[in-house]
Parts: C-alpha cells; structure tokens; sequence
DNA sequence: CTGAAAGCGCTTACAG
DNA sequence: CTGAAAGCGCTTACAG
C-alpha cells in the first residue's frame, strides 16, 4: 500500500517560485557548481564552504528538481528491493514505504520478486539487482536473514539495509522493531489473562526472529514463574500450508496448552483452523495470537490478537537510509540499529482463561 | 540546422545516441517545434504534415524524453486513483497497474484513500483530485457504481475509466472482465459436481456485480433446467463481517443449499468459518466457492475455489486509457468497454456432492 | 578547492 | 500552419 496520507504524487508544478541551485548559490556566496558538489558529494568541497552550503539548503528548504537532475545527465540513485512473492501483506506494506522514499527523494526503484526462498534463489536475485544497477539494497528481514552469511562478510558490494530483520546482523544497517520486546509482551499478555501453558510456535532458523521472538516468550514465562515446557515450543515454517502441519503437535495430546503465540499470523490462522477441525472453540478452549497484524488477522473468525509492527514506516526509513548510503561518496559511517515501536493488539482470539482451567 | 554549425558538433558530452526530437524533425523534414505540437496536439498542424511526422516517429521508434518534457515545462498528465484502505489484495493489484502505466508513460499518479465507502465521500474525492490537479480518473468498480449516476451525468469534469466495474456504465470508459459469464462459469462447475441446490450470496445494490453476477448464477441455473429458489438468494455488503452474518440465513434451515457461491473471497471465507462452527465439514457437507482469488483463498482451510480477474493488467490498461484520453486535445473517442478474460480456479472447498446428497 | 560555460531534450512565447 | 531562439535547473568536462 502506498502512503496513508494519500498523495503518491508531486504537488502541481510551481515554476516561477521555486528555489534553484542558483539561488543557494547566490545566498552562500559560491558558485551554481559548487552547490552541486557539496549536495553530490561529488568533487571535494572546502569544509567551510560545505557548511555555507549546507546552511543556505536548509533555510531555503531547497530541493533540487529531479528532472534538470536527470536531464543533465545525474547517476541516478537506484535502490534494488527484494520482495516476496507470497507475503501479501507484508510485500504491499514495504512496497508502499519505499515508493514513498523513492519517490521523495528522487531515487530509482527496482524491484525483484522471489517465488521460492532458497538461500541460493535469494543471492541470486541481489547479485542480479546489484549487476543490474542498484546502488543499495534494501532487504526485507527474511532475506536479509538468508543471506547473513554473505552480509556478515561483506560479499554484498552496495549498502545494505534491512528492514524488520528480527535480530541485529553485523555488518549491514537496521530498522526494526525490538522482537524481544514485542514477543515478550504479547506472551506477558496471555499470562495476565491467566494462562501457564502457552505453546509457541517458533520460525525455522533461517529467520532471525527465530531467536528473538523466541527470547521474549522465554523471559516472559520465566519472569511469571513459569517453566519452559520444550514440548510447547514447535518449529516451523511460517506459511499457512506449514502451520496446519504443525497445529497437530500442539493439539493432538491430552495436556493441550491454553493458549497459543505463533511467529506470525499466517501460522496462527491455520492454528484456528485446526482447532475448529477438532472442535476446539477459540477462544473458550484455546487461546491463539498471531504476529505482524496482517490483513488476515481481520478476516478470520474469531478476529486474531496480533503484534503489530509499522510495516510501512519501518520500510520507508530503510529505503531512506539506503539512498543516503548509495549517495554517499567517501567514507560509510558506521552500522546502525534504529528500532521502532512496536504495538499488542487484542482481539477476540484470546480471551480470560476459563475458571476451570486455571492451575492453582 | 545541421552540426557543421561547428558548436554542435564539439559538443562536451555526446552520451549514447538516443533518438530526440531533433532527429524525428530532421528525418520528417519539419523543424522541432512542429513534432512536438504534432504529439501534444498543442496546435493545428497540417495533416501531411503530421503524418509525416507521425511516420517518423514510428521508424525511428522514439519515445520523448520525460525529464526533459518536465523541466521544459510541459503539463504533465495526472491520473487521480481512489483507493479503499481496506481492501488490500484488491488495491495492491491495482496500485501496482497503475504505477506501471503511469511509470511507462510518463504521467503522474494522484492517490486518494477512502475510509468508508459512502456516496458523499467517495463523491467528495473524486471532486477533490479533480480541483487538485487530476486530468482523468480512474475509479475501481465500486467507486465507479456508487458514483453512477454522476458519471451517467457527465458531472465529473475530466475522462473517467472504470476498472473492474462489473457491468456496463453509459458515459465512461471501461476495463473489466465479463462478470456475467464468469458467475455462469463458476455456477455451471457447481452444477457439473453435481450440485442442485446452490445458495448464492449477492452484492447490495451499490456493486454494480449486484446484477451481472447474479445475472450469471441465474443463466446457469436456468441452463441447467433448476429452479431459481429466491430462499437460497442473500443479499449482503462484501466484507468479512457481513459474510459472518449472512451465513445464518444459508445455514439456519433445514434445507440446506449443498454449495454456496459468494460474490467475493471475504465473505465466502466468512461463510466456511461459520460451516464449521455449526460443525458442518466444507466441501463434504458444503462447498463454498468465492470471486476474485484473493490472498486470502490460500491462507484458509479448505483453500477456496474462486474466480480470478487479472486485476494489475485490467488497472494498467484502464491508466494507460486514461493517459492517453487526458492528454487527447480536442473531441474525445466514443466511450467503449474492454473486456479481458477470467479464470476458474477450483481447490478444495468444493468437492462433487456426495453420493446420498444427490437429488436424482 | 572553485568557477564560467556548454549542453541535456524538450516546450513556450514570439514571429512570420 | 511553421520555425528560430530562449530557457527550464541541473551536471560535467575544462580551466584555473
């Protein structure tokens, strides 16, 4: 989805207002040209004249026009993304967050959609955006998480910025939203509604919040007190078809857990599913959350508690951080993290644990 | 004017030999400005003239310059899109068409998002992409039924096309796919698994697919020599929530219908969660079949059979339509519908009814 | 480290 | 109906 706000587009032209580069020129007391190479990095400028500069940008709020820029022949920033062929929800959020950095700062978007996720399928596609001209790349966490390998030891030959990757990864950029936390809090909820026998299902190693999502439940359950049964704790795949598959090692035995926090929403849809198949109600005899608050979550019966990160926001900032590392000239500054709020939402698909059920 | 005008000729910078206006107007025998009014339709032009220029331009396989047209100052063309917030497999398609017609072309994208769907703001939307600058507009097909009766009226000042409207509307261009023959489709593959009684939950009258795809259900049947019950008739808004309501009055009887063909993805979903609330098993003891193949169809158990219309293509056509009806200078094509092709797409959710279920 | 000048490919007054 | 010229706001050789 694109920008909430709604205009994906420029405002109408204003020609005779705008502010040039001449004008930035004429107010720091430098040439049209210089001007330029300070804003492109392009050619080395004196220290105190890029700070004239910088000041004269900044209170004239001016924006170079990217049509002179293109016409006159500029390198035109091109950011590569990688997209999921599948993650419905998730793919139209980032999409939307890049287009919106793009579009705003004049940047190049080229995309490149991955039918499978194979370790192999995924290198493939960065080198293949990277040859193709992209000057950064901004990966979606599960790529990102695939390809840590090649990311730690810097075989990717443009920035790289994950987006909700999960975990930190040395040696690439980050935002995201604390996963720790996230999954911390929510398993926090379900216990607060009385529950001590939470099951969690747990993603496949090759995503990062393998660990962390997993962390936050575990802190959760040992700061109440409760003991990690690791029989409550299944691994799987993250897609719909892989949840049915697994709901069956949380359901089919006598000492059911009360309440269930899948990794993500397409897992914990099917989890409701299954629990129908066995005429289970949900949530009167099993609670069940989900993760990322997908548009899934509202098309379910019961409506499913999520954790919510700000899909949209989080890819924006990392598109945005990816054009100003592919602009860079000289020296990168040093990797960072920003996290990024994350928010519990919950819905009819976890309730107050029954009376009956409580342990003493 | 040819390079021996010696500065020409030692031009700086010779990047790679694009075809430009210069060489279509040196090949047509005409001077720039005459191509350039003979593609803006900016000015009367004689019409050998132009056809030469017009031969030009197709020999030579140019394409104008798009920064160079901006900054030159030329009107761009601007495509106002409403969008609903909600509708997210629908949007993503159509926002990804769109962008690839507008990206191709060179025109502008102006988003509106709509929250609610009411005639005055959807009305109030249309108005105000208009006042901010849009030059056509593309209205999905639900936007472009409830606001009918203006576009019958001619009340919205630039071209309209209608994407996906479901049925014909008299004064406005169309892309869609036949709805009529798609819900015939649909029902006669339920009649084929040998169904005889074929609930069928309809849109509210707001939706133009109201009426040609009930049209559709209802030629099937009489093909089939059925008898249309109206019982087995339920009409309802296309959300999820609704579809939870509506299920009731398919299911709350004790002549059952043994499938149920909804108007769209959400609602036949609803109807399946409540089948199995009941503890009714979908498809052994009800098929369900929905419209449009959304995500969702592959994230519920049983996956739902659905009709698939290629949303992204029918956008990119309806904005390359719109495109060139803005930038069209003088009387304006007859309106005129396209129709592009559905798909039938049968999963799990419907089965062959079962042997002692047959009426014989 | 800095600047004057040419030019990117188009369109828009202005003249015929 | 048609064209010569100026100029949109940038960047890039080239020259200090």
């Amino acid at each position: 989805m694109l920008s909430e706000t709604g205009d994906l587009a420029k405002s109408p032209r204003r020609k005779s207002q705008a502010i040039t580069i001449e004008t930035v020129a004429r107010v720091a007391g430098v040439s049209a040209m210089t001007v330029s190479n300070v804003l492109n990095n392009s050619k080395p400028v004196r220290e105190a004249t890029r700070e004239a500069v910088m000041r004269a940008v900044r209170d004239l709020n001016y924006t170079p026009n990217l049509a002179a820029k293109a016409l006159a022949g500029a390198d035109t920033t091109r950011i590569g993304l990688l997209l999921s062929r599948d993650d419905f929800s998730f793919i139209s959020s980032v999409l939307g967050g890049a287009v919106e950095a793009t579009s705003a700062l004049g940047a190049q978007l080229m995309t490149r959609r991955l039918g499978h996720q194979s370790h192999d399928e995924v290198l493939a596609a960065a080198q293949d955006v990277v040859v193709a001209g992209a000057n950064a790349l901004v990966l979606p966490g599960l790529y990102a998480g695939i390809l840590q390998e090649e990311l730690r030891n810097g075989l990717i030959d443009v920035p790289v910025v994950a987006a909700s990757v999960g975990d930190e990864i040395e040696g690439i950029w980050s935002i995201r939203i604390d996963d720790e936390a996230a999954a911390y809090d929510m398993t926090t909820s379900l216990i607060a509604l009385g529950h001590r026998r939470v099951g969690f299902l747990r993603a496949e190693e090759k995503h990062l919040v393998h660990k962390t999502r997993f962390a936050g439940y575990a802190r959760a359950l040992a700061e109440a007190g409760l003991a990690l049964d690791p029989s409550l704790v299944v691994t799987s795949p993250l897609s719909f078809d892989s949840g049915i598959a697994a709901a069956d090692a949380f359901l089919d035995r006598t000492d059911r857990p009360t309440a269930i926090f899948a990794s993500n929403d397409d897992t914990a849809s099917a989890i409701v599913a299954m629990a129908h198949k066995r005429g289970l109600r949900v949530p009167d005899d099993l609670s069940v959350a989900g993760f990322d608050d997908s548009p899934l979550a509202l098309r379910m019966w019961p409506r499913l508690s999520s954790v919510r990160q700000p899909v949209t926001e989080i890819a924006r900032k990392a598109t945005e951080l990816a054009i100003s590392l592919a602009r860079l000239s000289g020296e990168t500054p040093a990797h960072r993290t920003d996290i990024i709020d994350h928010t519990i939402v919950m819905r009819e698909s976890t309730a107050p644990l029954a009376e009956g059920l409580v342990c003493a």
